[in-house]
DNA sequence: GCCGCTGTTTGCGCCCGCGCAAATCCGCGC
DNA sequence: GCGCGGATTTGCGCGGGCGCAAACAGCGGC
């Protein structure tokens, strides 16, 4: 059965807040992990059909509830995906960095946006409309497969969440929620590793279902053994070793 | 770039414990609403290059730690994915049913499987080597786009149980853990919905973060109230309504 | 038909971590 | 430089649900 060749709704990058100049090419993504199974004319094929869009501080790449338009990929910044529950209570469901994808859940599965991203950073995201990436997904496997790979990677990360949280005691669960957040977004120093993201001891307590005064109380003993160095919006580990054992071993 | 046509590895269904007689065709694929979106012949090359194969009660269709070879599609039974942590702690990761994937995620991500699940009835499974199947989406975007929808409700599913458990108190929990697997494979009697599936108070508390006890306290009660009638492995939702009410109301 | 195993029920006490409250601190904007 | 708002720290008390223990019930095998 002959398919044939997909389409790709063109559009041009001028509406709204999209950043002014030429169209991406694969120069924007070339460094991105995500995208290294793809060759270079492949690369610029994506690129181009994406549009980058700023989106300062506090802002919101989309909203819980909204139809699924279109799908993101972070190019430099940060943003943090937060859902309320029909009773008011919130949960971080995720922090993405450069190289994240958001929204191609939503895109895949045809359901409203189940959460809202808001940049804590200024940051630089590629739209792509959802019709388009799909069809780019069709015309590119290596595309396909790249996505599959990080969804899975999504799935392992929450199922490591989900045995945590129904297992573990609030302590190892902080311990494990920041040791993730280092690991996706950590930068070594001289004397620890920091993490480069600004987040609120609120925030690590939605992440890793507890209070904000559970966290703070147990960053704080932490800190008077040594072994991270709090600030705010801001945390060192001093002694990530240390942090290891406590998620891991008693 | 032409990217040649990808070979697909042959193999014969001779080994192991597999199914005797012909080469699975499109025939016992078609019903599932996983190929929906495949065509015929699609359906047909898919399930041609799988490896029928059955899996008596209580064994394993893989163990958490293996390399994942191989990922599976169940036909008829049912299984459920425990996860064991490295302190000897137990979590139900996922049932499956009918139309139900596994081991897709670790073929996707090259990590050993993360869990092991076992047959809780006689199950009929089809397996596809892990390059063939890679190939095969490659071939035909549509199982690609297919395999992305069925992962995006995994992550979407895993997300709401997060979301359960870090803010709802194990009742309701434990009622969206029963309307779940309800949903999942639930049939509909003369008065209420049974679900089709053995499964034990201890699983359901593995599912919910939940210990058996509780599990037990609260379905007595709830058997009291005429909401539910439990039985050995066994359970009938007598009124449903009432457990969405617990589950989303108060 | 009996026995043993596995799953289920129920009681009791204790402890972790939430809920509430209030003080303090730090950075950013003006 | 100053003030304000959001972030953080810390104290106190209570209660949900786990941990432990023991008895009971259904099902399958011999």
């Amino acid at each position: 059965m002959a398919r044939p060749r997909i389409e790709l709704p063109r559009h041009d990058g001028a509406a709204g807040n999209a950043v002014p100049g030429r169209r991406p090419d694969g120069s924007a993504i070339r460094h991105l992990e995500f995208f290294q199974a793809l060759d270079a004319v492949e690369r610029d094929d994506v690129a181009a059909n994406a549009r980058p869009k700023r989106i300062a501080k506090g802002e919101a790449l989309f909203r819980q509830g909204e139809p699924p338009r279109a799908l993101f990929m972070v190019l430099s910044g940060g943003f943090k995906a937060t859902q309320v529950t029909p009773d008011g209570h919130q949960v971080v469901m995720r922090v993405a960095g450069p190289g994240g994808l958001a929204g191609h859940v939503s895109v895949f599965t045809e359901k409203p946006y189940p959460a809202t991203p808001v940049a804590v950073t200024d940051s630089l995201v590629l739209a792509w409309e959802a019709q388009t990436f799909t069809a780019l997904m069709a015309r590119y496997p290596a595309l396909s497969l790249a996505v599959v790979r990080d969804m899975g990677r999504n799935i392992e990360e929450a199922h490591a969440r989900l045995r945590e949280s129904s297992t573990e005691r609030v302590e190892r669960r902080i311990a494990h929620g920041i040791l993730r957040l280092a690991r996706q977004s950590g930068r070594r120093i001289e004397n620890g590793v920091e993490i480069t993201f600004p987040i609120t001891r609120q925030d690590i307590g939605l992440m890793t279902g507890a209070t904000l005064h559970t966290v703070s109380r147990t960053l704080s003993a932490w800190e008077q053994e040594g072994i991270v160095d709090g600030g705010r919006q801001h945390l060192v580990l001093r002694d990530p070793h240390a942090l290891l054992r406590i998620a891991d071993e008693p």
